[in-house]
DNA sequence: AGTTTATGTTGACACTGTTAACTTAACATC
DNA sequence: GATGTTAAGTTAACAGTGTCAACATAAACT
């Protein structure tokens, strides 16, 4: 194995190979199988030289995830377009569970393992973390409806709402994934659980909590 | 240290003196702080003993979230008595978040960690967990609610408005519970959004969406 | 007295993440 | 061209972890 001093290319390549590596074994069998010398053995490298590319296993997971929800946020770009603010949210909010139910263990890191303190003068160069990127695109949808006058009346916080309709479909899509296997409890229909949580939710914000929103 | 056979009481008083030191360990500094080692060597014990009294740090752990959680359950039934369904619901929740917010340890490890699969047969000695517990009674209130005739006519299935229910209080908790120290997000008071989300399912989900049910 | 048995302890194994010290090959400079 | 510098990678090691197998011991029973 010769080593040759690396241009800036081959070694992002170098990193990219080591995320794509561990990513295989993390989505299929969580983090703790993802483990750092198992990654190297995968790249062919000797157990410690993961370290020379990423600081510890921490940052090295925690890339992995924030890169792959950026992609996500990104995808989701396309639901700012759409005209009506309250079809805007429920479409948000579908595509918000549609990707963690198919990525659980990137959700699970994400939005259910403790965080990291997150220091904000730490290493400067990472100002755009994807958990924000997410919130803040449904606290200007939020926003917007908000502006619209669509919210009853004593709802004046948008922050307020915001966190509550995501704490809706965060309980439906943390419950799925941790729970979803337990005999004990006779889960229903994910798709009808999410519809029902997005109508009561609706019908219960909204100002005209008649007709159009209709709970399926 | 000599070793005299132990009657059966010595040695359930041996077992909860080890959930006690184990408990000691993990509601303050989470589940890898309490290692078997450290137990052990608060018990004046070698390392492998606690295995003489539990099979492994998995069902130690669960064992004691287990019987906590059941004390819980057991201070809820006063909740039961109450007459109102509604009220009777209102306050199941703010008792659960409650606990949820007081023992985030053990609530992260009863519904935020990857679940055991709990086969059916196994030792057979467990009919009663805490989870279905509560589940449990959550499920029959809404029976009683919607015996009652309080639910939207759409709503036929109790089973989907208690998993309602309860994705939304979880989803306050877990976020809660991992993210309440992210400074990217501006996170409103925590029996505000409680509140509302009580009041918006409340809405959403009962037939008279009027002035008897109301969003503070 | 001698045997059995529950109750421990010691020592070990196979892991983990991570650091320190050493090796090697490619480049820049005298 | 010989020399030094340095990035890239290796091996060895440390301090942990959960857990099992083999051994020890003292009480109780026959």
């Amino acid at each position: 194995m010769p080593p040759k001093p690396k241009t800036a290319l081959q070694r992002q390549q170098i990193r990219t190979a080591i995320l794509n590596a561990a990513r295989d074994l993390f989505v299929e069998r969580g983090v703790e199988a993802a483990t750092m010398r198992e990654v190297a053995r995968r790249m062919n490298f000797s157990a410690t030289a993961i370290y020379l590319h990423f600081k510890d296993k921490e940052t090295l997971i925690r890339e992995l995830c924030t890169t792959d929800f950026l992609t996500l946020a990104h995808e989701l770009r396309a639901i700012e377009t759409i005209a009506d603010p309250i079809e805007r949210l429920r479409l948000l909010g579908m595509g918000y569970v549609q990707f963690a139910i198919t990525h659980p263990n990137h959700y699970r890191l994400m939005f259910m393992s403790p965080q990291i303190v997150h220091d904000t003068d730490s290493s400067s160069t990472e100002p755009d973390n994807p958990e924000q990127d997410a919130y803040a695109s449904l606290y200007s949808m939020v926003v917007d409806a908000h502006a619209a006058n669509l919210f009853r009346a004593e709802l004046i916080n948008p922050e307020l709402i915001a966190q509550t309709l995501w704490a809706g479909l965060h309980g439906i899509c943390a419950l799925e994934i941790t729970m979803k296997n337990d005999k004990c409890i006779a889960w229903c229909d994910l798709t009808e659980r999410v519809a029902l949580m997005q109508g009561a939710l609706m019908r219960g914000l909204l100002r005209n909590h008649g007709t159009t929103t209709q709970i399926r």
